[in-house]
DNA sequence: ATTATAGGACACCATTTGGTGTCGTGTCAA
DNA sequence: TTGACACGACACCAAATGGTGTCCTATAAT
């Protein structure tokens, strides 16, 4: 999951598939400068990480992004999220305490 | 920032160093099964992405958390956290009217 | 029927990544 | 002052990563 996401190559093809709805591998290569065999990979690792959902149609993969899954990356964050405002609470006092 | 936490002894390091403000590189290393030097390049690498930072103390370099450049991460999710509740209530739409 | 398009499956490659061991130096302890 | 400890800085290495090009098949278009 936090693999999968590290990649800018696999952010933009989420940012893509979050704006389309639904978008064949020929559509999301043309998005880039590499080649269509780089793209698929890319897409491989998001379908192994549930990240992104494909379904044949016709002679093209169609994918379609599936953005459940990044809840765990939520959740990660919500631990740590709660630690560093309570830090900047902690600054924040420091900074009223020296008035 | 992504790349960051993509490696799990990374976010083991932010793990523990969230626990306890402040850590010397040898505590740290004491929690993983590899050496020192190989715990010492993560944290080079959490140093660079901000989210941690180290301070020397007579002959150990210690390390503290700085969750705060997390806040990148958060915003990132943001964006689609309200898509794929967006998608859950669509499915529930659907699954009423089936009713 | 023939040609063009879409894409899976490989084989292949350079670079990056995540680890090791070793050496040198500054600092604390006996 | 003599070890022992903590660590940075290398040099080094295997495996993973992110790309390429080529071949093949299935589908669509002419």
């Amino acid at each position: 999951m936090f693999v999968a996401i590290a990649d800018p190559t696999r952010r933009k093809l989420i940012r893509l598939l979050a704006n389309a709805d639904e978008l064949p591998l020929h559509e999301l290569t043309d998005q880039f400068q590499m080649g269509r065999t780089a793209v698929s990979k890319h897409l491989t690792i998001l379908r192994e990480a549930s990240l992104v959902i494909d379904r044949k149609v016709g002679r093209e993969t169609r994918y379609r992004l599936n953005a459940a899954p990044l809840q765990e990356v939520k959740d990660w964050l919500s631990f740590y999220e709660e630690f560093w405002k309570e830090r900047v609470a902690l600054l924040q006092n420091l900074l009223s305490e020296d008035k």
